[in-house]
DNA sequence: ACTTGATCCTCACGCGACGTGAGGCCGCAT
DNA sequence: ATGCGGCCTCACGTCGCGTGAGGATCAAGT
């Protein structure tokens, strides 16, 4: 097999399978006598092996190393250890990112400083998020709200109504507060769904750090406080 | 203020605000006579808009042009969807890196032919799965068994138990039967948690890919109509 | 004034996995 | 003999710096 045949059959470029040779994974084991490479049976195969070893990512020295040594195992085990770092941090990114974008909705005609304080903030809440949780709960949480749609993004008018019954003083065993104070319990176990270390997670980010639950639209003591005297039923 | 003061103040090295420099991102707006970099309060403050920018993963040449357009909303949207985009594909690995790794835990000594056969099965079946599940499903899907730790690990053993019943003629009403049922309803309302829509799409896949889902491990038809005459309650 | 240690300067190569030419040889068909 | 397509070997560019190399400058101590 020529070169250009093998790159056709495999979907490889002709380029890629020299920079293959050059770094000692795959070297045709044989040469016309004009020089050009000649792929023998056993070659194609060491092709398909590093393609396929390709396509989980590892680096190609890795994967010389591994048909080498044949530990497979290991090295794959630490791979994916490695590619959970890099699902942690891009989550992680992605929270970020979704947190500024939402904001910037907002905001017409952002100044760069305006976006600089934003970016600190989210940032700021999310690693606050970040120490109560782990990334398998927070990854749950951010999957739910996917799946969802349209839960978390309820909080926002839920908590301004709130505010807006307490500072006009409504009793709270009014029925409008109780409807209130329903829908609080209703969103609030779209988030921890029955789990109490969840809800007692939640609890203690918030009584821990006011300033990022505020700054990320979310209830203080008083209201907390406020709510929890609505009478049940 | 100097680069190696700036540097140590920002946390950068002082080769990185050189390479800023070169990019043409952070230009010191004055050298002494000597020639060193001057940096005065409004380069500072760019430097700092520069490492915020770059937090969130923008490459330095958008960082230059955003910083210049002032267009953050459109940029930082875009940047969201590709990291989406590389979450979802890295996420895809993971899955299948997962469980190829799990496979090669049963399979001591393994042949560089036998991992290839592994890893073409398990993404196989892991892009079948993609097919039937939105990104957003498969990915909660798999927060899901992060968290709760050892329930999707229970479907072999219980598989396996069914199929010894079946071989061995066992009336559909024994106990042993129903209890192993009772336990097949309990693994499926973990998947599904009453969501008819995920169970529907689980048995369109199921029925529509017997060779995939035999292969990953899951049961065929045969079971599927077995356990289903098994009486209830 | 002289030395010393810290800081600064400007090249310039290296990384990873190739893409993209540049310039020229080989082989088959007309 | 004349194409034309495939093949060959350099060799530079990508992205965001790390890491020296070799030399000038600065602030402080002697």
């Amino acid at each position: 097999m020529r070169v250009g045949e093998l790159a056709g059959a495999t979907g490889l470029t002709v380029r890629t399978l020299h920079h293959w040779e050059e770094r000692g994974l795959v070297v045709p084991s044989a040469r016309t006598p004009s020089g050009h490479r000649v792929y023998d049976d056993a070659d194609v195969r060491r092709v398909y092996q590093v393609v396929a070893l390709r396509e989980l990512g590892l680096p190609l020295d890795t994967i010389g190393d591994l048909l080498a040594s044949g530990a497979f195992g290991a090295v794959l085990a630490a791979h994916l250890e490695q590619v959970d770092a890099r699902l942690v941090a891009l989550q992680s990114l992605r929270g970020t990112l979704a947190g500024v974008v939402e904001r910037l909705r907002d905001t017409p005609d952002p100044a760069p400083s305006d976006v600089l304080r934003m970016i600190d903030e989210v940032s700021r809440v999310n690693d606050t998020f970040a120490q109560y949780f782990t990334p398998e709960q927070v990854a749950g949480l951010q999957a739910r709200r996917a799946e969802g749609e349209a839960t978390a993004a309820q909080w926002p008018e839920l908590i301004a109504a709130v505010r807006a019954e307490m500072d006009a003083g409504t009793d709270p065993s009014h029925p409008r507060v109780r409807a209130l104070a329903a829908r609080w319990a209703e969103l609030l176990a779209q988030f921890h769904r029955g789990d109490p270390e969840l809800r007692a997670r939640l609890d203690r980010m918030r009584t821990e750090n006011p300033a990022e639950v505020s700054a990320a639209g979310g209830p203080d003591q008083a209201m907390i406080d406020w709510i929890g005297r609505v009478p049940r039923g």
